[in-house]
DNA sequence: GCGATCAGCT
DNA sequence: CACAGCTGATCGC
């Protein structure tokens, strides 16, 4: 696509429309209640935060896409001056509430720009979303994927979210005299709380902001400021820590439960933090009650990491691009220093459908030497800053253009963007 | 003094 | 270290 037509969870360069994926703040940077660059495409639910969260935001800018919905922008070509008419179609995301993606269709073919998405196999959500994905396509291909990439490594591997949601409640069971404090984001995780409020008919508290937020999203009488009601209360995910749960505990009893697709653990060297460690996230044995929880971790004796995540885990996104087979793909989330350039595993892809996890990708050390990395199918553990180029803009050659500025030189190998895009 | 951006941290 | 996001420093206006 022609740079300068459309900006995807972009903000800070000129383009005759602008998407937003959803309202997380690694996907607004830029967007503020002063910004008016131009019409803004999003979903109704997003649509209906975004004011909320940018006080002040224009909101005649705001264009409603609803899901499964197909909107035609005629623009125009920034070189040529010739129109261009673009067609854009929303589907669900089943990220966080208002996530889409967008499917993108002209003259440079079929662009599918995931943002952050959870489809798991079974749920029935993806498999409408999925059915309209298809529908819409009529069996083109997609010229260029540019797709949410978080967990993409054969070692992230977690249970549908329905599974992790049992997880938490039966936590929640075992520990009838405990209060409970959950830790959650400004948005995202909210299925969660509301299946813990149905399952165990209680309300469950949160801070005040977040109430306000919960009401925007239209959940009613689901959640609560009150400290009296309930002992289930959500906390913002930056101040759940061991000193604040062991301060908890020194008032009432308190089990802490984080729930999230990264291997948390705890930091020893400050016992005041939580800490992951990227290489034995495999969930160990753990003693007595967390017998029949795979991947449940307990981080200490009065907190546990649940793998509830609105990420896809890898194994669902090899199977997003089975049913795909797009031309090329481009990881749109590259500040995790455990990218690896998707290409190394979807041109395979079919191995880990099977489960093989990393034992097929020991066979041959070309496949080592064209990934650039010195351990099979592991994952490069490089700490490369500089590699943010999470938010992209689309361009005549389809090539991610790079957010940070830093000289060519300077990128990592791995996330070339001619590299992801124009081979395949 | 303000917003935007970034470093540092969780 | 960071799914996402807070705090505080710094820069430009």
């Amino acid at each position: 696509m022609e740079k300068g037509l459309v900006s995807i969870d972009r903000w800070n360069e000129g383009s005759q429309a602008y998407f937003l994926t959803h309202l997380h703040d690694d996907h607004t940077a830029g967007l503020s209640a002063a910004w008016r660059r131009g019409p803004l495409f999003c979903s109704p639910v997003t649509a209906s935060l975004l004011p909320f969260r940018f006080r002040g935001f224009d909101v005649s800018l705001i264009r409603v896409i609803e899901v499964g919905a197909t909107r035609a922008l005629d623009l125009v070509s920034p070189a040529s001056g010739a129109p261009v008419r673009v067609l854009v179609t929303a589907i669900d995301a089943h990220h966080c509430p208002g996530a889409l993606m967008y499917l993108f269709h002209g003259t440079f073919g079929w662009v599918l720009y995931t943002g952050d998405f959870r489809w798991e196999l079974s749920s029935e959500r993806s498999q409408l979303a999925k059915r309209m994905l298809l529908d819409v396509l009529q069996g083109n291909t997609i010229d260029v994927l540019y797709m949410d990439n978080t967990y993409c490594n054969p070692s992230f591997s977690f249970p549908p979210r329905e599974v992790a949601t049992k997880q938490v409640i039966d936590i929640i069971v075992m520990h009838p005299d405990h209060d409970i404090v959950i830790a959650i984001g400004n948005l995202g995780k909210e299925e969660l709380l509301v299946n813990i409020s149905k399952a165990l008919n209680i309300k469950i508290r949160v801070w005040p902001e977040r109430l306000r937020t919960m009401h925007l999203l239209g959940y009613k009488d689901v959640f609560t400021t009150n400290t009296s009601l309930t002992r289930v209360r959500a906390i913002p995910r930056y101040s759940f820590t061991f000193e604040t749960i062991d301060g908890l505990n020194q008032m009432r009893p308190t089990i802490g439960i984080m729930p999230s697709g990264l291997p948390w653990l705890l930091d020893t060297s400050k016992n005041t933090t939580l800490y992951t460690s990227l290489k034995s996230h495999q969930s160990e044995a753990s003693p007595d009650l967390l017998q029949d929880m795979p991947h449940v971790r307990k981080l200490k004796h009065n907190a546990y990491c649940v793998p509830y995540s609105e990420h896809s885990c890898f194994s669902e996104i090899a199977q997003f691009i089975k049913v795909l087979q797009p031309s090329n793909i481009s990881g749109i989330v590259s500040s995790t220093y455990i990218y690896i350039n998707p290409r190394y595993y979807f041109s395979r892809v079919d191995r880990y459908l099977s489960d093989k996890s990393c034992e097929s990708s020991k066979s041959g050390k070309s496949e080592v030497d064209k990934m650039g990395s010195s351990s099979g199918c592991k994952p490069s553990w490089q700490v490369r800053k500089e590699w943010k180029i999470k938010y992209v803009s689309l361009t005549s050659s389809g090539h991610v253009r790079r957010v940070s500025g830093l000289p060519r030189a300077r990128r990592g190998a791995k996330i070339e963007a001619s590299d992801s895009v124009s081979s395949s």
